[in-house]
DNA sequence: TCTACTTTTTCCACTCAGAGGACAAAGAAG
DNA sequence: CTTCTTTGTCCTCTGAGTGGAAAAAGTAGA
């Protein structure tokens, strides 16, 4: 049996449910230091906040010099379900209210197989996940998928690379099956809230996050908050043309960054080479695997092999190239790198700043860090985690 | 002796004070139709509008059916200057609360001569149109710069066309002279605030401003609100790389948009092509003038002449190259495109919208009007005083 | 142990924004 | 001249929120 939990009825509960989420158990006082509410206000909104059943008392906290003040916490029982649907695997995790991940499963799967099969797969990790102990149940679950959401219906709609979901209601099929509120969301945007939550871009306003999986996307935050754009497809950069004339890419356009450099491309080109003879090390590892995938050539890389060195600084040009137009027209405080080829490391990294600094305008690169993104695979489902609260946080 | 207003005390006041500089005069009753406040809060709010200055009683209204209702308008001795600063010229307009242009002057000028010297052009202007009896002193000022600006305190930073700008406290200077409040924009940042006001961007929430003059910039605007970046260099397209190891530009680097693309580009291609005896239409009126500009080419174009019109569309190719990857990043729910070169009209706009509509993914341009702006010159001052009157009609 | 000082919490009186009803004022329609 | 509608004003009531006083629960030193 699920436990019920209300919306905070006011913006003072919401804003004392995020500094509990974000800063952990926490006593009245303290969060009287935080927010700018008179003791007596302050005293009516945290008494009543346990009626949601999203916070619980925790005993006294130590002295500051006088009468211990009472701890109150979020309600440690909350489970929130994370869940990142990549174009080759899908990563479910379970984090607590303050979004720590407890438990974490990865598996790969096509999405393409449409998705009733990915989502039986889904539900059967999270319950994999809930017999484990984990959880008993969830209070709310925050799905990416690898492409553009009608976000308030949490709709997918036409995604090139998951034929099959366009218009299926996944907010309110999973919301049926876990019996628990849903959000979902694009998964670049979902990694950017990740990395905004737990990650580089904590302190930063405005901010670009980029993630190079099997396609390639751009999260953009802008004063603090996701931009989705007029039909959500904002961030949507895989089909901008970066090579004039280039190779003909799935969208039916010539030249695209996704049919250049992505995890997908940089495997062919990987093959190719070796098929070539330009690589014996690729080639060996072609021969061992019966195929090639972007961990390969970041591995050949490290083994100090000149062509998927190559590979690498070509894709990370070309994808710097963008980012670098990008950043002269947003203006962004950050870029964050992410996504399934962040294995490629520094080299890919050198090579994206090297074209960012060199093109775009001092003004914009002056002080703009380019990083890789610090959660890795984690950071599209405690993003997920993160979207979810925030709805659940929210005066309804 | 100029008269002193007051900012409103509250937001119910603020509120008010839009509804009837975008609405014109307007009755109490009809007032409340337009506000959620109750009869007794909205009558309170409303006598004490007159005490800002900014608001007078106008008559009774017509009968609705029943007793008449008492008008009240923005004082109409109100008035804001509206100055827009290009490279090659300065547009000085003034308004009333209404945003409605009273007097309109444009001077070729150099922004080059740096700011003491424009300012005081500026002035002899605005001293102009106050000595022709549309004004007796000013009441806000809004103005637009050819670069980047730091908003908040109104200071250019590091405007690579306006050297000598970097620096100067325009808002400070400005306002010391003119004796009221200045606001400081980028030029592009105006011209979308207004094209939103008053032409065709009314209805939108988020849009591009491409604004094609002397250089090229792009307004951004985000759920209604002017986005201007980390550090106020957002928009700043002109120096994406639109052909790759193109023409060499100011800045440094090679095949930037702005130097394929932009008045000052297409009067040299012009001369260029009439030099080699590719037009004769165009030689004509380079012997004839001494010189080409934008004007001639569009004149040319619109005369039938092959070459220019060649000109034309290969500037819009490049420029609709690089709009169509904003298109996909931003998913804008319009594109105006603007500024001097906007004479050369239809046969420019063709080649933007092909390019984008060929580029983009269907997703983000189903539904996307790419249109040429609607106010032509008077967009950019019509800007600045919807820029200093948000700030007066905000509380302070 | 006792005393003086701090910090936290509760209690209470007070202010203020705002809502909404009653009613007066002003006009329309017959 | 009467009846109905609309508009504006007045007055009371409510609920959110503030800030002071005092109680509760500590610490630290004599």
């Amino acid at each position: 049996m699920r436990r019920m939990t209300a919306r905070p009825a006011n913006a003072h509960q919401a804003r004392l449910l995020t500094l509990l989420r974000d800063g952990g158990p926490n006593s009245r006082a303290q969060l009287g230091d935080q927010v700018d509410l008179s003791r007596s206000k302050l005293a009516v909104e945290v008494d009543r906040l346990p009626e949601t059943g999203l916070v619980v008392a925790d005993g006294l906290a130590a002295s500051r010099g006088g009468r211990r003040s009472h701890n109150i916490r979020l309600n440690p029982e909350l489970r929130f379900l994370g869940v990142d649907i990549g174009a080759t695997s899908v990563d479910v995790a379970v984090t607590n209210a303050e979004l720590e991940t407890l438990g974490h499963l990865n598996q790969p799967m096509d999405v393409r197989e449409g998705p009733v099969a990915v989502f039986e797969q889904v539900l059967a990790m999270a319950a994999k996940l809930r017999a484990s102990g984990l959880a008993e149940g969830f209070d709310g679950a925050g799905i990416g998928v690898p492409g553009p959401v009608r976000f308030p219906e949490g709709i997918p709609v036409a995604p090139p690379i998951m034929p099959g979901w366009d218009g299926f209601p996944v907010r309110e099929a999973l919301s049926q099956e876990l019996g628990c509120p849903v959000m979902v969301d694009n998964d670049v945007n979902l990694m950017a809230m990740g990395e905004q939550h737990a990650g580089v871009a904590r302190t930063v306003a405005d901010f670009l996050c980029v993630k190079i999986g099997t396609g390639i996307g751009c999260g953009i935050v802008v004063g603090g908050e996701v931009y989705r754009g007029t039909t959500g497809s904002a961030g949507d950069i895989g089909h901008i043309q970066a090579v004039p004339d280039g190779r003909p890419c799935a969208c039916g356009n010539r030249g695209c960054l996704e049919a250049h450099f992505s995890g997908a491309a940089l495997a062919r080109d990987a093959v190719e080479a070796a098929q070539q003879g330009l690589s014996a090390e690729l080639a060996s590892r072609l021969e061992t695997n019966g195929g090639l995938t972007a961990v390969d050539v970041a591995a050949a890389a490290s083994a100090g092999d000149a062509t998927a060195l190559d590979l690498i600084r070509e894709g990370g040009n070309r994808t710097g190239q963008v980012i670098a137009g990008l950043v002269s027209f947003f203006n962004p405080g950050l870029v964050v790198i992410g996504g399934g080829v962040t294995g490629l490391g520094h080299t890919l990294l050198a090579a994206i700043r090297t074209q960012v600094y060199r093109q775009s305008l001092p003004l914009a690169t002056g002080n703009l860090p380019i990083v890789l993104g610090e959660l890795g695979p984690t950071a599209g489902v405690i993003g997920g985690a993160r979207l979810i609260s925030d709805h659940l946080f929210s005066p309804a």
